[in-house]
Formats: structure tokens, sequence, C-alpha cells
DNA sequence: TTGAAAGCGCTAACAT
DNA sequence: ATGTTAGCGCTTTCAA
């Protein structure tokens, strides 16, 4: 199974399989000629730690886990960011995926037995209560959820400030009756509906508030659209870029022009949004700072740094394509 | 760090750990009552098997590393067909990504390192002489990418096949100025062309064979669609999805109908030519089909089953959207 | 600076 | 059917 270890590269350079466990961790202790020999013969036998053994002994595995949905829009992406910053940190991930028959529950306890020092969870979608018990074990940060639970950081994005950004260019743009498509019962639909009304208001449009029963399916937006036909809206902001193309389709398909007829504006800035047939002004979640700053935490965490459970919240940014316009 | 160890369990049941140790895995050679009361007692401490220990001891991890590229259109939905089959199996899955700063070369010494079993490699891009070597170690298996090498089997689509689905479904609409928009250097692009040419020339539509350079990406299929513009084509197939709607961008930009003058299919059905608004006419590899044999190919080289290198080729299968009909 | 020895949590012979 | 014992490859006291 394994190759080469640390006993035959003590062997081979004639000396002790603690001083050769000394210079391939590079702690301090060797001498600098021994030091550069057994680095030497090391490679020569291409020589690989075993990380599992090094646990065993060291009872830290430097190891974060990390759940993330193979069917979400941006997950994977989030994945890029994360390497990169546990890279620096000198951690590695282990990945365990979410799919449509392996929840969430298996992914965590796979991770258990990884026996990773701290988990980065990208949507949790359990209970609040499961994700304390869960903190209990091991410090856990939650990415793009929000969560107030002794022991649980969070690292999300700013959804009021989102709609904010949504909403001020639509009114920027001279619109004025802005409706709103909303996620259903997610966890970050509410606050992006409080953020479109708390907008709304703040531009004296409250009495154009309107908002629209969606989901966060390509269906409700389609469904959502029929609503939008025979009316006066000439703007809307959708809970997010699937639900926003389905809104297009229909929309365009009852000819109406987008963004002629109707602007619209999604939410995550999903990569077909960046389609050019697609083109969506959407809302960019800034995704490298997350997982940086969620890298940062779950390391602060695991090597028992003190203080209480933070909520790291992080601007969004706006993307303007082609889907808005001042109205016609 | 861990909890609860085999001896806390051995302890609390009144029993010696190698007891305990044969109950969690199933083993034979134990009382129907002591394997209940063990159960009981593990199930009350939360324990968790420690994998690396077991590992350690066992020399065997029952693991499978897999790569995936985070960039490409539908490797996370293979994740999905892997995790499916390798729980049937009994081995988990330890996943290694690859990322616009992370190589392949990166993904699979991390995997190296986990001690995993076998590798199965999504779309490997590393050259085959690298998959070579890799495969001196350890048992490789290759998804969707063709290459003879001694000790690397491969799972792949019959590419040609899916050219043929693709053309014969042109031809069948009644289309026979049927161009082709290849993908470049890329692996699979050789063999879509080819297929492409052969189902023309079996229709006997040889001298209407047209290729057209093109690529992977959206802005490939988009310098594509300048060819087509003015000029009898009536039909094309693209090297891949996201190509594809490049294409159908630049040729409904400029006034032409899609499919009433134009007819496309893509190939790959990757998510995003699901969406209403695209609704592409595609090529669908069989992603399940694929990850099951992956699986059970690893697996067999894992324990050491005889019989040399494989390849599995798997049929695609049309999937008939809207972007092509019968010439207008 | 270097080495000897113990042991992390587990499995696999080998006893009983 | 159950227990004893000896490690897996590594890190970590502790001595030299």
């Amino acid at each position: 199974m394994s190759r080469v270890t640390l006993a035959d590269v003590a062997a081979e350079a004639g000396v002790s399989v603690a001083l050769v466990s000394i210079v391939m961790r590079g702690a301090p202790g060797a001498g600098a000629a021994t030091r550069e020999r057994v680095l030497e013969v090391a490679k020569r036998l291409d020589y690989r730690p075993d990380t599992r053994a090094r646990l065993l002994r060291s009872g830290r595995s430097q190891l974060l886990g990390v759940t993330f949905d193979v069917r979400h829009p941006f997950h994977v992406d989030v994945l890029t960011g994360l390497y990169d910053a546990a890279g620096r940190a000198g951690y590695q991930l282990t990945l365990s995926a979410v799919t449509p028959r392996r929840d969430e529950r298996t992914a965590v306890a796979e991770l258990l037995e990884d026996r990773c020092e701290a988990f980065v969870l990208l949507t949790p979608r359990m209970p609040a209560t499961a994700l304390a018990v869960l903190a209990e074990q091991r410090p856990v940060v939650a990415m793009m959820r929000s969560v107030r639970r002794r022991g649980v950081d969070v690292v999300r994005t700013d959804e009021m400030l989102g709609s904010h950004q949504a909403v001020d260019h639509l009114v920027g743009l001279g619109h004025r009756r802005i409706a709103h498509v909303d996620g259903g019962e997610l966890h970050e639909a509410a606050e992006r509906r409080r953020g479109y009304e708390e907008a709304m208001g703040r531009h004296g449009l409250a009495h154009h508030v309107r908002i629209i029963p969606g989901g966060s399916g390509e269906e409700d937006g389609a469904r959502a659209a029929a609503e939008l036909l025979d009316d006066a809206t000439t703007a809307v902001t959708v809970f997010n870029d699937l639900s926003a193309t389905g809104l297009l389709d229909v929309v365009r398909g009852n000819g109406r022009r987008v963004p002629g007829d109707l602007s619209v504006v999604g939410y995550d800035d999903s990569s077909f949004s960046r389609l050019g047939h697609i083109a969506l002004t959407t809302i960019a979640q800034d995704v490298t700072a997350m997982a940086t700053h969620a890298v940062t935490r779950a390391v602060e965490r695991a090597e028992g740094k003190p203080g209480g459970e933070r909520e790291i919240v992080v601007a969004p940014r706006l993307v303007v394509r082609e889907t808005t316009a001042a109205p016609g």
C-alpha cells in the first residue's frame, strides 16, 4: 500500500526516525548538515508522510472539513477561495459533498470520522439547533447562512445591502414601480425581501412595495412572471438568478421586452447569468472574501484562540449587464 | 480531539477491544447478545470509528480518490453518481478539487497522501505518460478521457456515437447542409469531429462536410457563428454546450432565427442548457452509468482482481429541446 | 544535536 | 465466542 516510510528514510540516511520526523516537519532541533542529507534522501526515495499516522499520534490533523452542495449555483466557486486560503494557513481541506441522495447529516458524519479540526459548511440547511450540537464537537463556521447560536461562527453576505444595491440601481435608472419576487421559505429569502422593502421606503416608494411569492427555482420565477404581465410594474428584483431566468423567459415569451418594458435584477451572479444569452444584471456575492474569512475564523477556533462566536458580514456588489435600463 | 474510542466502548460494555472491533466492523465471530449490547453502548456513547487508525493498522483505507474540476460543466453531477456507487461498494470517496489556482498535480498529490486505494480522475488533463506513471502507484480510472496506457482504465462516452446521434437527428429533420464547430485541441474534440464526418459520409453528405474551428468557450462559438451568417448552412453541431450558446447568441443577434433559420445541437447537456431560456438540443452523456462503471472498475482493481486495463465506452443520448427543427 | 522508547486508536494473529 | 498481544507510521517525551 504505502511505499516508503520514515524508517526507510532513517535507515538510508543513517539516522534515527525521530530525527527524520523533526526534519520533515521543519521543527527545530537538527543540524544543518543532517537536515540537508535527510531531505535529499527523502526526495530521492519519494517519501510522502502519512497524514493519518501523523494525526493519530499528534492529535492534530490540520484538516478543515468542508461540506458543499453539488446543486448549488456557486458552491464550487467558493471551494476555489477556500483552497487558496487554507493553503496560506497551512491547512488542508477535506471535502464532503451533499448530493440529491446524500444529505448533510451524512456529509458531516463523514467529516467527523475524518477528524477534521473545524467545519466550514456552505449554506447549511440543517436546523440551527443541529448546528449548535455540532459546534459542541468542533468549531463550526457557517457560510452564507445566518444563525445565532453558541459556538457557531457565521460568514455571510449582507443580504439587505444586496437588495439595496438592486433597488438603488433601478431607482437611479428612473424606475419607481419596482416589485420583488421572493425566495419563499429559504433562510436567505427573508433578508433579501426586507432589504427590498427598506430600500423602497428610503426612496419614498413604500406605497409601491409589491412582493410576489416565488422560490428558488426557474419555475418559481416563471410562475411569478404571470403577475407582472398586465401591470404597471417597470422593474423587478428577484430572489436569485435561477428564478430570474424563469421570469425572463415567460416575460419575453409573452412579447414584453427586457429591459425595454421590464428591467430585471437577479441575485448571486451564478455562472450561467454571465452567458451572453442571459446577461443578467445581478448581485454578486464576494466569494473570495467570504472564503478567506471563513478559513481564518475556522483556523483561529481550531487553534483555540479565545473569543466568542462572531458574525462576519461581507458586502456584495452590483454587476450591471443587459437586463436593466431606464423605463421605456 | 477525538472523543470516544474503542477502549471506552469496551470498558463500558465490559468486553475486550478486539471484540468491539469485530462488532463494529460487522465481522463474524461475536455472540448475538454481545453484539447487541456493544452496539447499544457504542450508540449511547456516540462512538465513531477513527478511519485513519483503522487504515494504519489494516493497510486498507476503503477510499477512492477523486479529482474533479470546479469549472467543468458536469463534474459535480458525476460526483453524485460516484457517491451512490461507492456507497454500494462499501467504499468512501475522498475528493480533491482542481481550481484555477490548484492544478491536477497538486490535487493528485494530496490524494496520494490520503492513501486512497485507487484513483478516479474526472477528465484528467495531464499527459498520458503522467497517467501511466501514476498508475504504477495505484490503479487509475480515467473518466471522460481517452487514453491507452498500461494500467490505466478508461470509462468514457462513445463520442463518435454522440456525433452520429446529432447528425442523424438533423438529417431526420430534413437538413443536408450541416456544419460542425469543433473543440480545438481538447482530447475529446477529435472524436466528436470524426463522428460528425463519418455520419455525414454515411448519409451521403460527404460533400457537405464543413468544419469550423472553434474551442470550448462561449467566445469560440461566437466567433464561429460569423462564418455561418451569410451562408447556406441550415444546421450545425457544436463541440459543447457552452460554445453552442455563444453561437446561438451571435446568430440570433444578427437577426437569424433558431431553429427557424438555423438548427443547433450542443454536446454535454450542461445544466444551463436546460434553462427554458436556452433550451438547447444536445447530447447527454450518461453520467450515472459512467460513475457506476468507474467505481466498479476502481474497486475491482483495488481489490486486485486480475485482468488488464479496460476501456468502458458508454452510449450517450440525444436530448431534443428547442434549438432544432426542420429547415425553413 | 541525536536516539530510544512509548503510545495514538485500531485490526489481526494467535491463544483460550 | 472472547481475550491477549503485537504492531501500522508517526510524534513526543525523555535521556544521552
